[in-house]
DNA sequence: CGCGTGATTGATAGGCATCAACACGAGTGG
DNA sequence: CCACTCGTGTTGATGCCTATCAATCACGCG
């Protein structure tokens, strides 16, 4: 499916397409799923099986253009990927990074072509839905269907605050902002180690996405470590350490709650139980 | 249901509330559907039918604070309101400006609180829906469902372009952008008088909303005046002119695509249909 | 071992914020 | 009816924050 690279590279790591072992479907999904609503045995088992397609991509491969029509519905298994924006000038925008358990091009349901590009920046692994099997949902589970409504929410609620980060927060914010909650978002997926987690992000990457430059990304996280909040390794991986947590989240302003890890709502449940027959 | 307004002002105009004639249920909704795909008249009697309040609310109303829990979905039938955030420092930053048959807290189907603040900016009219009406969608109109799913879909490619806006472009492109976003999007609700439009803002929400101050924002719009791109009015009401759409667009970097106004992809459909019953 | 990529640091310039003052109209109360 | 105030638009002066340009370093890879 997808095409080499554009003018800026957007991948980081080995690009080894391993041979690894696949592990179709993630279950991060459905511990993410999970804390929303209930989701049975047989939904899950449905999602399985309407998974057409899996596969390893290796670090830098697009996986959607601008302009491009949507072809299917992704899920990330593992891996880092990005979604952003290019203006007509060449300056990049990232509109959010991709974690693991997160769905990509969720909009093809409602939309024939992309307005934004994404890219893997590791290798990644991924399962591949039709479009009409997860259009289906509606009819065959809505319960599943509000699931992933409600994980569209939340990556508005997170872009929300990438909003605020990039118009009313200054650089050193912005810049701890993000690792603050990059960090709770592995964290959450079990994907952190302690205060320390893996980044696999140039200072490139981190500039285009809080609307800096990369060198002035750099005068920040090396004044961040000079205050004591972070530690930071290269080699052999990219990984991040908090070593302050409270300080660095005091200095970016962060407050955790448009996360949120919340519970559908009575009302909605109710309204989807009712009738109860699948669900 | 409304409380007083907070700190900063955010409303503009007369705040009289009328006596005058409540539209229920702007036709600009069903307008607005009606591209992505064929709404029947059942349906739209089915939305009518479970509108279960409407009124008017003044200038500078708070129709959700964050926090907050929801209590119902909301229909902007007529006026202007804006949903924004604000830091702990007080700053605000405005996500979007609503316009008439914009749907407001939608989330409520999927969360039970609110993060960010909606108010009204003028004297706005509303019509007010259940949250389990909205969700019982699902099950009754799926097709009404994926509609809705298809305004947040283009909402937050219109979000999408705000980030970038803030992001990567100068303060002369942000306000041009803005300009030109609202702009396009009155006219497509019939809202335009040709290049002339009504636009109820102060420089200050201009400013909170492209990530300014008030004073700069001043000095782009006199710019462009300078430049022969605008001209404004402020009394009685204000209003916008847009003397140069070419220049002000190419000013901007503006591309429309992201307003997609698209129908339905063809797989999609399908998939709704196929079981056709009630659609 | 040379090359490319990314991190790092310094010097300089410029865009936008900040502070301040004034203009102007609308509403308000004496 | 007129001072008074308040909100908003307008403009100038000043300074800081961040971009830009440039150079160096470190490492992995062919």
């Amino acid at each position: 499916m997808p095409k080499p690279t554009i003018g800026k590279r957007l991948h980081r790591g080995s690009g080894v397409v391993g041979t690894d072992r696949i592990p179709a479907l993630t279950p991060l999904l459905f511990r993410k799923l999970a804390v929303f609503a209930h989701i049975s045995d047989e939904q899950i088992q449905h999602l399985r099986s309407i998974e057409y397609a899996h596969g390893v991509l290796p670090a830098g491969t697009d996986i959607i253009r601008h302009g491009q029509t949507y072809k299917s519905i992704l899920l990330l298994n593992s891996g880092w990927a990005v979604r952003y924006l290019v203006r007509g000038n060449g300056r990049r925008q990232i509109a959010n990074f991709i974690l693991p358990g997160d769905l990509m091009c969720l909009n093809a349901t409602v939309m024939s072509h992309s307005d934004y590009d994404i890219t893997t920046v590791t290798q990644v692994s991924y399962s591949e839905f039709r479009v009409e099997d997860i259009v289906g949902l509606i009819e065959r589970h809505p319960m599943l269907c509000a699931a992933i409504f409600w994980c569209t929410a939340r990556e508005e609620s997170i872009l929300l605050e990438h909003l605020v980060s990039i118009g009313r927060r200054t650089a050193y914010e912005r810049v701890a902002h993000l690792l603050v909650e990059l960090w709770r978002r592995l964290q959450i997926l079990g994907l952190a180690d302690g205060d320390t987690f893996d980044m696999p992000l140039t200072q490139e990457l981190i500039a285009d996405c809080v609307g800096l430059t990369s060198v002035h990304v750099n005068r920040m996280m090396r004044s961040m470590q000079a205050a004591g909040l972070i530690t930071c390794e290269y080699r052999p991986v990219q990984r991040c350490r908090i070593t302050d947590v409270r300080g660095l989240e005091e200095a970016a302003g962060f407050e955790g709650g448009y996360l949120h890890f919340t519970e559908m709502p009575r009302k909605a449940r109710q309204a989807l139980t009712r009738h109860a027959s699948v669900d």
